[in-house]
DNA sequence: AGCATTTGTTGGTTGAATAAACTTATCCCT
DNA sequence: AGGGATAAGTTTATTCAACCAACAAATGCT
């Protein structure tokens, strides 16, 4: 896409702006107020609210309608005077946003087309710890193709795929550098699974499994008016991602938001990154079922059938504390007012706020001013599938113009 | 100016994109090449470098020339055939952009012009401990009016004023909340300034010292093309700020950067701010002059040459271990691969960078693929000034329009 | 001196948005 | 039932920033 931003934050390389940026930005423009409406808008709608006139908003409409991103409805009577509006709707089953993942436990895909419905869905459980690279992309790839071909055959175009992984990756589409609890290390990923699957016309893109899950829910915030929050996803590990008005700061390489090894306690317990004190011996999966004295394997349920006993109660105000002390650090730091608890810690969060609480108003400088919120995510099951679907679909959002000339 | 982002991330209210707005963008990307430019560009040269026509550059040039923004040079013949070119340069003494600041021991403001050059520079010491504001701002106010009055004469027009002070800010014009070393609680700094000084055709801006600050590192740092990094400023307290391609990154609020109070040890001193164990109780000016057994009101340079003392080693180590701590934390959470040392302790980066880097070797994630880069800020007398006026400059290019507008 | 070469300008063309008039489809009131 | 008011969507001419191509200006080279 032509990147044009007349802001020109910093060095970003600046493009010249022609009438072609200037169509494909209010293209964008009027994709985005339909996708992101609460009920379908008019043409008439969308231009009371762009500010652009009810003819270039035909007309850009128009062009929509052709390449097959939004759709007409029957015009609806509207108990009112004068002619009634026609609303304009994603088009249902116009493409394929799909999201992928691999984790340690399980594979996963999710297929949804512009309006969020899901076209297609599957999990496969298994173990994932410590195997080889090659079987499992195989076996993604398999999935993949098995869930979009009968999609295809109705003539759905995929638009793109977005696969998460657990573990510290490239921008986009640079290799997987490292997951720890897979036992990955520098694997090309994309490269083996568009050679597996033999896609070639639609991106394959790479993002850590917290950075999309951070995605989904602020997709699922957005209509409530809360566009900038620090997410954290309590799993086996520590992950995070910075939400900023409504998209995921990436950072330099796109490993922003590990806050897994943020230093509690200096004389604390030995880490798996080789420090002393770190987060995740506090509050992480392993760290939780152990203070508890349950077994490893089981799932955070059992901590919450366990709350009364006085162990489990220890195990999870330890963690709250550890975890408000790390987040008050954040908070300081990158100077949101909200945070928002996802993984294991979205049903544990009743029992982790008042610790994070506490520590949160004990450390944050701005606290008397703008106090923090913490609440417990909204998008839980699979969030990192719905996240990367929905960041596919963020790129033709932001750029409907190459998606339209593909016809 | 018109807010006009086509790539959307988030949900920035959007604007309608017009023909003026496209000019306007193009103007600023002029404007921007010819200001940052190593060597003075000809029209070719920018048309060249963007893409956009001669005839283009051409009729956006004669518009910065009409505003008083640019001005051309003699015609140079470049040992080469064809008409020589005519080298186009920011105009000198063609607007004033003003850097103020209210710090613990002075006062100041700098004023310098598109080309960089200072016209005008002051600093008043004295001590602010525990002041209250108006006469201080009174003072400020005197300074402004007499350091610029002979370049008004001089026909040079005001462009803004951006003043620095070393407390949590509001974005660009909200209150100070909080300035815990003047004694300052809540003050409208920026309505008391323009009050006493009676200026209402140029913005008055407010932002932190670390804020702006980092903006003169970041200016002066692109030319490397270093354009990423996280800057600490070390001071009574510390400071910091977040650059991210060439931009401070100002949070929700813009209180971002607000580094001294990670946590280092649960058990560590009392901090002022309540809690226990922050970091600027090991590493802040305080703490260190106090280690090394120095009177707290000698100036830096003491440590230095009591460097070689037990005490003042000892001091320094374990400021630049707390110091390293607390940037692995940073680093991984915000993935920067460069941290740039001011204030204070921009002199004393090679007695802390050893144990800085240490702890960064330890507890950086990513570190193996992408070691980070610790160094002494390059902009060091009083940074902010620089940075705060280098900020109304970048208001400047960034909407030429609106400033060739008032003619 | 004449030609190649590069810079900067001029005049006509393109294309996206605008403005204003027009058509279509409804409600409401008599 | 029919006319007027009202609102949605479309058509047509206009505006304006950038493009294109040709041209004028100023230099070096042979």
């Amino acid at each position: 896409m032509t990147e044009f931003s007349p802001t020109r934050a910093g060095r970003t390389p600046i493009t010249p702006a022609r009438q072609a940026s200037l169509r494909e930005h209010n293209l964008g423009m009027v994709l985005d107020r339909i996708v992101n409406a609460v009920s379908p808008p008019s043409r008439a709608d969308i231009s009371a609210g762009t500010g652009l006139t009810r003819a270039t908003v035909s007309a850009l409409a128009d062009r929509l309608l052709a390449g097959g991103l939004i759709a007409e409805l029957a015009p609806v009577s509207s108990q009112r005077a004068g002619r009634p509006a026609v609303p304009l709707v994603p088009a249902p089953r116009g493409l394929m946003a799909v999201g992928l993942e691999i984790n340690v436990d399980y594979l996963g895909i999710r297929v949804i087309d512009l309006t969020g419905a899901t076209l297609a869905e599957k999990v496969i459980s298994g173990d994932f710890r410590s195997t080889e690279p090659a079987p499992v992309i195989g076996a993604l790839a398999d999935l993949l193709a098995g869930t979009i071909a009968p999609l295809s055959a109705e003539g759905i175009p995929l638009a793109g795929t977005y696969l998460a992984v657990p573990g510290l990756v490239d921008r986009k589409t640079g290799p997987l550098r490292l997951a720890p609890n897979l036992g990955w290390d520098s694997v090309d990923v994309v490269r083996l699974l568009t050679e597996a699957t033999g896609i070639t016309d639609a991106p394959v893109w790479l993002a850590n499994e917290a950075t999309l899950a951070a995605r989904a829910e602020a997709e699922s915030l957005r209509p409530s008016g809360l566009h900038s929050f620090f997410y954290v996803s309590g799993e086996i590990g520590i992950g995070g991602a910075i939400v900023t008005e409504g998209s995921v700061v990436p950072g330099r390489h796109g490993w922003s938001g590990e806050i897994g090894h943020t230093l509690i306690d200096p004389r604390g317990p030995l880490c798996g990154c080789g420090a002393l004190g770190c987060l995740e011996q506090y509050a992480g999966k392993d760290a939780l079922m152990r203070g508890a004295g349950l077994d490893l394997e089981l799932p955070v349920q059992a901590l919450i059938s366990t709350a009364d006993t006085d162990s489990t109660r220890q195990a999870l105000a330890s963690a709250g504390k550890a975890l408000g002390t790390a987040l008050a650090n954040t908070v300081n730091l990158i100077d949101v007012d909200t945070v928002v608890l996802g993984g294991i810690y979205a049903p544990l969060a009743p029992f982790l706020e008042p610790g994070i609480h506490r520590e949160l108003r004990a450390r944050v400088l701005s606290y008397p001013w703008s106090p923090v919120t913490v609440q417990a995510a909204r998008a839980t099951d699979y969030a990192a599938l719905t996240g990367g679907a929905m960041t596919v679909l963020g790129e033709i959002v932001r750029d409907p113009n190459g998606w339209t000339q593909r016809f």
